[in-house]
DNA sequence: CTGTGTGAAGGCTTTCACAGCC
DNA sequence: GGCTGTGAAAGCCTTCACACAG
């Protein structure tokens, strides 16, 4: 199986089913059945059941899943064996919470360094991340072959920016300024616009 | 045409083309042709096209969109047109992030009050919100008529926090807890999980 | 008898091809 | 001629129905 096989939604699907498989183990449960596992991330039990059969094979008929393997068959199907470095560009408002939010960590990731056009901005002290000029920024991502971004720059810079990150060697990109990026093909952005979510919301209250 | 005839992925796009069609206003443009929007928002012309006749005939054939009219009119049809009152439930590091960011305030929303467990906790002091014990969030969703609300308490206390928040008469939960909510039919949730959202990148990178 | 695995059906969204209007 | 509007086709994803294993 191809890893392009695998159904975009599917992919997303599996990082809420390796949170629920997480909860369960630490509960002590060994088995789980994809009705109880489908239940808990929101979704019916055949999409779940589906979901997994792009990858292989993982339950026992009249019994389900075994928590700990399964967990386990998700975290290398999703590339998240091993820790992965990511950089984080333009603390600003937005940046600086994120580098103070400890969710990242709890998932795998680490964040290695921040970088902004101001160092000396007036910030919390109690940032662990070193915050680094935008100057220093290519250099850094090719010594440390940084390939996963965080982008909370403002709208109008977010396309230069993208482009100095792509150049530099930077393949997936988390995107948080309103703006559509334009990239090359084989370089994956998802894009997360607070603004568009409200608007979104707003459409369906009467 | 009814609400619910209109594809969500519809939905959300409007708000990305109406975004495009205020920088072109902002620059004075009077028309603009379905190939031209398309690319700056990242789509296909016919896209944009088959979006816009789920709710009318807003072109001219031969010449484009009248710039100023179709904003108006997706203004509309998301439901925009008034200032929607917004709370925001979880006053940590995420939480105040974004009563700082302005993002919101531009787009046509105002974030009318906070809720915290803990009021007291140090916060950075230019924050204009203000922020209430969340034992009278109840009472101020009712008086208010609020309908939209944001989420960034702790995952354990999402489920619980939103019930109230449902119970209170509100329809809609952008939610940036790492849970999956359970709510009943009629109410909405975006969710907006950060790490999810780096797992799902870090697929994607070789 | 319980619960997974999966081909086939169904439903939703995107894309195409071209008719229709300025 | 240029560009929109749209029915039809294609593509993608979800759901169903049931075979099959423990």
């Amino acid at each position: 199986m191809h890893k392009s096989d695998i159904p975009r939604k599917t992919i997303y699907r599996l990082s809420l089913y390796n949170r629920v498989l997480q909860r369960l183990r630490d509960s002590g449960q060994g088995t789980v059945s994809s009705q109880a596992l489908a239940t808990a991330a929101g979704v019916k039990p055949t999409q779940l059941r589906k979901d997994l059969t792009y990858f292989g094979q993982w339950g026992t008929r009249g019994l389900g899943y075994n928590v700990d393997g399964l967990s386990k068959a998700i975290t290398g199907v999703l590339g998240m064996a091993k820790l992965q470095p990511v950089i984080l560009v333009g603390a600003g408002q937005l940046g600086t919470a994120l580098l103070r939010y400890g969710g990242f960590a709890k998932e795998g990731f680490e964040v290695v360094a921040a970088f902004d056009a101001d160092v000396d901005r007036k910030r919390p002290r109690d940032i662990k991340v070193p915050i680094l000029p935008d100057t220093q920024m290519t250099a850094f991502i090719r010594e440390r072959s940084v390939k996963l971004a965080i982008l909370t720059v403002p709208g109008n810079v977010a396309q230069q920016v993208a482009n100095e990150l792509i150049a530099g060697g930077v393949q997936a990109i988390l995107n948080f300024a309103p703006a559509v990026l334009h990239v090359p093909e084989g370089i994956v952005v998802n894009s997360v616009d607070l603004a568009i979510e409200l608007e979104n919301l707003s459409y369906f209250v009467k």
